[in-house]
DNA sequence: CTGAGCTACTTGGTGTTACCAGATACCAGT
DNA sequence: ACTGGTATCTGGTAACACCAAGTAGCTCAG
């Protein structure tokens, strides 16, 4: 696939919200839960700086957890915040989503 | 409606292009197309840059037609270069659209 | 005990993009 | 003259994904 760093705008930091609603996560975690949704191309370099992000919007909360292999690992916890922010992405996502499908259909 | 701008990235140029499909247009026109379509937001200064990129990258004609009202008009014609990258651009919505509907289902 | 290899996070810099604000200019009707 | 709709251009800003490289902890093979 294509580069698809410019489409990827703004639909990142939505993912990671909405993997963190299914539980507590770390950032190395995310990375590959996101590569095997189907986003393989996306890096540490680029989420890292998304969980940076999400936390000083406090829209997580971090807590930092000893990890049995390599260094400690920062937990990242969705918090009421986040997850209004997460259902508000979703309804930009889903109204710009549907405003695409329609272009697309009007031939 | 809240702040699209960052959902937008890279999907406006592709809306562009798809509304070039149905015909030869210009840029005055081309924003109220945009608007009539539901992203009553995008304005002017965001639309007049994406035509200058386009026209850059090759992706479109450009001729100057004479207007009964106001200045002449700078008319863009989708190419074949240009179609093209339209199919490669809705190859790579489609993608990241799918990925985003996956990742909203799992729970 | 030393190095390879996985885990895990950090930092600094780059390029692309939407957007804003304002300026310019052409023409029609009042 | 003046207002208002049409039409384009310019300069600057902020946000974001991405790259490249570095740091650091732990395990295990040799």
């Amino acid at each position: 696939m294509d580069d698809l760093t410019e489409l990827l705008k703004g639909v990142l930091e939505g993912a990671v919200l909405q993997i963190l609603k299914r539980g507590d996560n770390y950032g190395y975690e995310i990375v590959r839960a996101l590569n095997s949704v189907g986003f393989e191309s996306v890096s540490q370099g680029t989420v890292y700086p998304i969980l940076v992000r999400l936390e000083k919007k406090r829209l997580v909360d971090v807590s930092t957890q000893r990890s049995e292999l390599g260094p400690p690992r920062k937990v990242y916890a969705l918090n009421p915040a986040g997850a209004a922010e997460l259902a508000a992405f979703w309804e930009r996502w889903d109204f710009v989503s549907a405003r695409m499908a329609q272009i697309k259909e009007e031939k």
